[in-house]
RNA sequence: GCCCGGUUAGCUCAGUCGGUAGAGCACUUGCAUGGUAAGCAAGGGGUCCGCGGUUCGAAUCCGCGACCGGGCUCCA
């Protein structure tokens, strides 16, 4: 009897009836049949689906097949053997700590994890151990076998010794694995897998269970063939944490051992450098190196701005300013304190109150806000509003404070004040899709600015729990899903969005803004939220041309999201080398000598009034200083490029007597340029904003 | 909030067996007046996170607290 199978040039390939993944490779080629760690196969029966199997896996009559291996760039590959990691980790710490229970061992971005309940505490030192056990377990070239179960063989197995009566002690189940591990985590998983199928109405489910040497583990598979192939020097564990079983902090808290590994001791060397690199890029790093923010234990989670701090804070809330009044947007400020029983009647005190803070004037109750949208609607509400007003564009860079757990404070990404650069648009129904439609644009805008381009949406439908009406939801999803549908991305293409179907706000769908920086990371930023809630319960109304009071459509709005998080953002996305627009020292004057301290002066003062708002170049702002400390001048430009300082300018007799600088830019030498040509150069380079 | 780890000079960190502290950078001063990533020298600087305990004696050991870091979403 013969089979046959197709490969992915299409070319067929007939092997003997029975015939594995390896065999197939075998057929194909020696070297392949030694690389192959698993195969990606379609059934003719079901062409659709593609199931990656182990090499040992059984082909059948038509499928069509995929050899998988190290080699080349294959993500399943790479998840294979990363998740083969994952086992073998389990396997060493199991020996070098009997006893221990192991609850799950996925892979992950970039690597692996295996949770663990120790009956002793381990610690990061305890890693070092554990991979020369892994190594150990590699060199032995375990087989790894898999094995299904029906699922009371399966609880056999994974159960207490002696709980049922396949588990009679030193006994082995039919398939001759080991019973009565007493893994209480598997056993769970196990009982939820049959829960699944019950609830689906399926037949009981077979247990798939991976055995190498000695270690026995639940796993839906596939995995390497042998421990072996997971390679020396390919994976490293890299750090440990607490973990809730299943992710519920009403759970046992377990200990998560990370780890990482690659097909290749080049690529997991490459891996470490880049988190290296991605280390020396910390916000928190580059904000005290370049004196821009601090945090004090007087006030964990609130952040400090420095002098230079403010400068860049400053540099983009400017920047922000501008394009509102372009776009249409009045600014707005309101307190931050406001009585309690406004955020009562906002929902707040429902929905939020153990992220808020509270404090009492005069024996009242107050609130600092956690959002500026009540504040808003108050100024709404403090005239009569006309169809004429609308749509009505406030803007608010109010500043919020949300009670965050301690335990998740980080830098400036998590915190618990920060500056909200918010709006609230009062518009009619009508209104409301041109509106969005202005938001998108603006948002794409500013963040082209920054210099973000690649930019993920999101768009949240009405989530289980959610208040108002069926036509009122459609219209709001209708108008978000026409704008996202009918627009077209900064480069002209069509925007590509995903879809988040009940992810949305409880009153209403919403748009959400992710941006990617250099390392590839995304960050959510902006969002659009539609709103029919709030004016409802704030009961805001306007008068239509009929002379009626009409509610107005609310639309929520963020761009940066947060503005101190995203500067963090910024500073990580650049390493500390910001454009020159956003650097908080722009130009670094440097006498060459005491002797040409005045001319220094002088080109310090020529260059802070081309920035000064009365200049007749541009109102941008320059900050410009003089180094004139006593060290040598080469010290002094090394501070300067430590300092991130875009243009160092150095003047000594030559470029005095011919009345320019020796222009340095972002650590190249530029030689001499006249002053005025460089002033030009500058305030062009702020005023366009232009990006390095 | 929970788990693990940490906290020593402004920063980065060393500190052996329990015997009251060190380095580099930074800072101050002096010398050098310098030509594109660290000139030379001297000096100042410490509640070893806080409180309590053990001890003749605590940076070091124990307990409690504060703060910081990693994680608590990736589901066999």
């Amino acid at each position: 009897m013969t089979l046959h199978v197709t490969l992915p040039d299409g070319s067929p390939l007939e092997l003997d009836d029975g015939a594995s993944v390896r065999d197939a490779a075998a057929a194909i080629g020696p070297r392949l049949a030694k690389a192959a760690i698993a195969g990606r196969v379609t059934r003719a029966a079901d062409p659709d689906v593609t199931l990656l199997v182990d090499a040992a896996a059984s082909l059948h009559e038509g499928d069509r097949l995929a050899i998988v291996t190290l080699k080349g760039d294959d993500p399943d590959a790479v998840d294979i053997q990363r998740h083969s990691a994952s086992h073998v980790m389990a396997q060493a710490i199991l020996r070098l700590y009997p006893g221990v229970k192991y609850a799950i061992g996925p892979t992950i971005d970039n690597g692996f994890y295996y949770d663990f309940s120790f009956s002793e505490p381990i610690a990061e030192a305890d890693l070092a151990r554990i991979e020369k056990e892994m190594a150990r377990v590699v060199s032995q070239n375990l087989p790894v076998e898999r094995f299904e179960l029906p699922a009371d063989e399966a609880l056999a197995v994974f159960g207490p010794a002696g709980a049922t009566a396949l588990a009679a002690p030193d006994a082995a189940s039919p398939s001759g694995l080991p019973v009565g591990l007493d893994q209480q985590f598997k056993v769970e998983l196990i009982r939820d897998l049959l829960a699944a199928a019950a609830a689906e109405g399926g037949a009981a489910p077979i247990i798939s269970v991976y055995r190498q040497g000695e270690f026995v583990d639940l796993c839906r598979g596939p995995h390497l063939p042998s421990t072996t192939k997971l390679g020396s020097g390919t994976f490293k564990l890299t750090s440990l944490a607490g973990a809730y079983w299943r992710g519920d902090e009403k759970n046992a808290m377990l200990t998560r051992v990370y780890g990482t590994a690659f097909p290749s001791k080049e690529e997991l060397a490459a891996y470490l450098e880049a988190l290296e690199l991605a280390r020396q890029r910390d916000h928190r790093r580059i904000g005290r190196d370049l004196d821009l923010f601090s945090f004090h234990e007087e006030g964990p989670g609130f952040p400090f701005f420095h002098a230079k701090g403010m400068r860049l804070w400053n540099a983009m809330v400017d920047f922000w300013r501008a394009e509102h009044v372009r776009a249409g947007y009045e600014e707005i400020s309101t307190p931050v304190i406001l009585r309690r029983e406004l955020w009562e009647r906002s929902g707040h005190w429902d929905n939020y109150k153990e992220n808020m803070y509270f404090t009492t004037i005069d024996e009242q109750p107050y609130a600092v806000k956690p959002m500026n949208c009540p504040g808003g609607l108050l100024i709404y509400k403090s005239r009569r509003r006309s169809y004429r007003d609308l749509p009505l564009r406030m803007a608010e860079l109010g500043r919020v404070h949300r009670h965050e757990m301690s335990g998740v404070l980080h830098g400036l990404f998590r915190v618990r004040y920060f500056t909200q650069d918010d709006a609230h648009i009062y518009c009619t129904p009508e209104q409301l899709e041109e509106e969005v439609r202005g938001v998108v644009q603006f948002m794409h805008r500013i963040y082209a600015a920054f210099g973000f381009s690649d930019v993920k949406i999101e768009l949240s439908t009405r989530p289980g729990k959610s208040i108002g009406s069926d036509e009122v939801w459609e219209l709001a999803e209708g108008v978000l899903t026409r704008v996202l549908e009918g627009e077209t991305g900064p480069d002209g293409e069509p925007l590509a969005y995903a879809l988040n179907p009940g992810d949305g706000a409880f009153y209403g769908p919403k748009i959400d803004f992710h941006i990617r920086d250099v390392m590839g990371r995304t960050w959510q930023c902006g969002t659009i939220q539609v709103d029919f809630a709030m004016p409802e319960r704030l009961d805001i109304t306007y008068t239509g041309a009929d002379n009626e009071e009409h509610r107005p459509v609310m639309i929520h709005r963020a761009l940066l999201g947060s503005v101190e998080r995203f500067m963090g953002i910024l500073l990580e996305h650049y390493g500390g080398n910001l454009p020159t627009w956003l650097a908080p020292q722009q130009a670094l004057v440097m006498p060459i000598a005491d002797r040409h301290a005045d001319y220094a002066a002088h080109v310090m003062r020529t260059l802070r009034a081309a920035g000064a708002a009365d200049s007749a170049k541009a109102p941008v702002g320059l900050h410009v200083d003089v180094d004139d400390r006593g060290e040598s001048i080469g010290k002094r430009i090394r501070d300067a490029q430590l300092q991130k300082v875009p243009y160092i300018l150095v003047v000594g007799d030559r470029e005095e007597e011919a009345g320019a600088v020796g222009v340095r830019e972002r650590g190249e030498d530029k030689g001499p340029r006249p002053l005025a040509e460089f002033v030009d150069h500058i305030v062009d380079e702020v005023r366009e904003r232009r990006l390095p």
